[in-house]
RNA sequence: GCUAACGUAGCUCAAUGGCAGAGCAGCUGAUUUGUAAUCAGCAGGUUGUGGGUUCAACUCCCACCGUUAGCUCCA
């Protein structure tokens, strides 16, 4: 219908009208499924569209429903009907739509806004509230590739103290195509998933006894996390950080001077009463527990900046709907520190920062995947930050500008900042396409005066220094769960659980096998044999869905001339070379990080 | 936390009120293999937990635990 040369804002134009018309087919449809629901709103979304319903208490939209509503809105479809755009007033709005609690409080708010004339489209009887735009009948539609994806609740318009509604998903595209890709493709990504890879690769696992959202790394899994951590630790050394250690636990009054207690109640473990005056928390975050390290001894303008780093458990609690996988848990593990700063050295401490985390992403391959958002405060939710007009003022302000001087292309997230400052977030998207916080900087104006941190400065005065809450690596639970789906669990080398294994053809080269083993595990090269009596082809097999970089293959020929048959994870590919070849490039690939094979 | 769905062997899944099963993994034996699954045998279960209904419950009901999708929240 449109030109051939349609572009790509067109056809996406085009698409969103569609799924904006096919969401009143829906709402229709189930209108005549479920004569008793009460309609919510029903807008287009990336893959489709949604429309939320009220249903009945006690009943759902179970299968069966579904497929009759499905059934209905092809009938629908097919019937032909023109979408009539009719603009009305708002008294004829309310008696058309009388037994519509939500649509009526929508004509509401529209007249509240003095919106004189309330938007309707009819298909056939069914008339719903909207502006449209839509297609002209129904059968425009029927080019369209739709199909009901799913169902879940939603609170109606996204509070929490509202009904919770029923909402129906339906994935619509322009082609058949398009949706089976879309579909395809979601499915890809579910092998992908953290959440299956992990346990199958023996990464991380779960357990009731101990508890959601309390994961537990296995050995290979462990090893992950320590490599990231003798990263990260030796790169803040090298960066003039100092590393501490403080207790996961502190008395309450010390989260109330930080209004942690007064803002961040909810997301902490109840108190524990030791005794009489004496109640004492999980710890959510460390910030606390450095400033009073800071505290420890006065402080100069020569002892700034003072850098604190901590690899640090967490403990949050979290409402159990919220929990994930990895990438959200109760109690976890954040690469955290702290620099005290003056406002002078602000700029230049946070521009450290951000070359401390571009660094590390690079060594993880990870640094053109992550995209940043400035997070700001919301102006609407004032109880939600530290009332401080004058200093929220200028800590955006500074953010932005630094921001603006590096150009970094970036978001402003509008509510989004930390009770005590705005904040960088470096946010990656998982397998999903979901957004999550990888890694973050803050800029913390509020703290440091709660808890009355001072320096003397060059002019002899006390002053009150800044600081810089920030996370280099991230929480390592969550950066691992990044890295397990961006990697589809293969890691580079430098990363890999067990980088190479040895597999003996028959048990004539066991012996040599091990000690093939040994050499390699002496050199720091983490190292497995697989010398069962099984078929060569199972035991690559196998070998390859563990994601072992390098398998190592030794029969008779190997045993004889000392050397090693190595196949490549990546290309297949099969290389012999002397077993001191093999030691020395692979410990020369693991030692310089390399991100791609090169054996 | 809310709404809904789900929970059977280590994993993937059967068994729709009438004797809990298969493949893979595991163990034992045979096999000694040249780059993605050798063959045979054995073993593996209080069907998430606890109640209830029933002559009989994996199956129906209730509560709890956990998982998933989303809402809310968030590193």
């Amino acid at each position: 219908m449109l030109g051939v040369c349609m572009s790509d804002e067109v056809k996406s134009y085009d698409i969103m009208v569609c799924r904006h018309s096919l969401s009143h087919v829906l709402a229709c449809a189930v209108r005549r499924v479920c004569p008793n629901v009460k309609l919510g709103i029903g807008p287009p979304i990336d893959e489709g569209f949604y429309y939320d319903f009220l249903v009945p208490e006690g009943s759902s939209f179970t299968p069966e429903i579904l497929e009759k509503i499905e059934k209905e809105m092809t009938q629908i479809i097919k019937g032909k009907h023109d979408y009539i755009a009719r603009p009305i007033s708002p008294k004829e709005a309310r008696e058309i739509f009388k037994d519509e609690p939500f649509k009526i409080q929508l004509i509401d708010e529209l007249e509240e806004k003095q919106n004189a004339v309330v938007g309707t489209y009819q298909t056939e009887n069914f008339i719903d509230l909207c502006n449209g735009p839509h297609v002209s009948n129904t059968k425009d539609l029927q080019k369209v590739a739709w199909k009901i994806d799913r169902v879940s609740g939603a609170y109606w318009k996204g509070h929490e103290k509202n009904p919770m509604m029923q909402r129906i998903y339906v994935l619509a595209f322009s082609t058949k195509d398009e949706l089976k890709s879309f579909i395809q493709r979601r499915e890809e990504a579910a092998k992908r998933d953290h959440r299956k890879l992990g346990p199958e690769l023996e990464l991380f696992t779960f357990s009731d006894l101990i508890g959601k959202g309390m994961p537990i790394l296995l050995p290979k899994g462990a090893t992950i996390r320590r490599l990231l951590e003798r990263l990260v630790v030796d790169e803040e050394l090298k960066r003039g950080y100092q590393h501490v250690y403080t207790p996961v636990l502190g008395k309450k009054t010390l989260y109330e001077i930080s209004g942690h207690w007064e803002h961040y109640k909810d997301g902490m473990y109840p108190l524990m009463h030791l005794s009489e005056n004496d109640e004492i928390v999980l710890r959510p975050m460390t910030c606390p527990h450095h400033f009073m390290i800071y505290k420890d001894t006065p402080k100069s303008y020569r002892d700034l900046p003072l850098r604190i780093a901590e690899i640090s458990p967490q403990f949050r609690k979290e409402l159990s709907g919220e929990l994930c996988g990895l990438t959200r848990v109760m109690l976890f593990t954040l690469a955290d520190a702290h620099i005290f700063c003056a406002p002078e050295q602000l700029e230049d401490e946070f521009k450290r920062v951000l070359e401390l985390i571009s660094f590390l992403m690079k060594r993880l391959g990870i640094d053109s995947l992550v995209s940043y958002r400035a997070s700001l405060k919301d102006d609407q939710k004032k109880d939600k930050y530290v009332d401080n007009p004058e200093m929220w003022k200028t800590g955006e302000s500074i953010l932005l500008g630094i921001l603006e001087k590096l150009q970094l292309p970036y978001t402003k997230g509008l509510g989004d900042a930390a009770f005590y400052g705005p904040k960088l977030d470096i946010q990656m998207t998982n397998v999903y396409g979901k957004e999550e916080t990888v890694f973050t900087v803050q800029i913390d104006f509020a703290l440091p005066g709660r808890f009355n941190l001072l320096y003397i400065d060059k002019d002899g005065k006390e002053k009150c220094p800044v600081v810089v809450h920030r996370s280099s690596i991230g929480c390592l639970e969550r950066t691992i769960a990044f890295l397990v789906e961006f990697y589809a669990g293969a890691f580079p080398l430098w990363l890999s659980p067990v980088q190479a294994k040895v597999i003996a053809i028959t048990e004539n080269q066991i012996e040599y096998a091990k000690e093939i083993a040994e050499l390699l595990n002496s050199k720091m090269i983490r190292v497995e044999t697989d010398l069962r009596s099984e078929t060569l082809n199972k035991k690559i097999r196998e070998g390859r869905l563990q994601r072992v970089p390098y398998l190592v293959v030794v029969g008779e020929k190997e045993k004889e001339a000392r050397s090693v048959t190595v196949r490549n994870r990546e290309t297949g590919e099969q290389r012999t070379l002397s077993l001191e070849q093999f030691i020395e490039r692979i410990s020369k690939e693991n030692a310089d990080y390399s991100l791609k094979l090169e054996i």
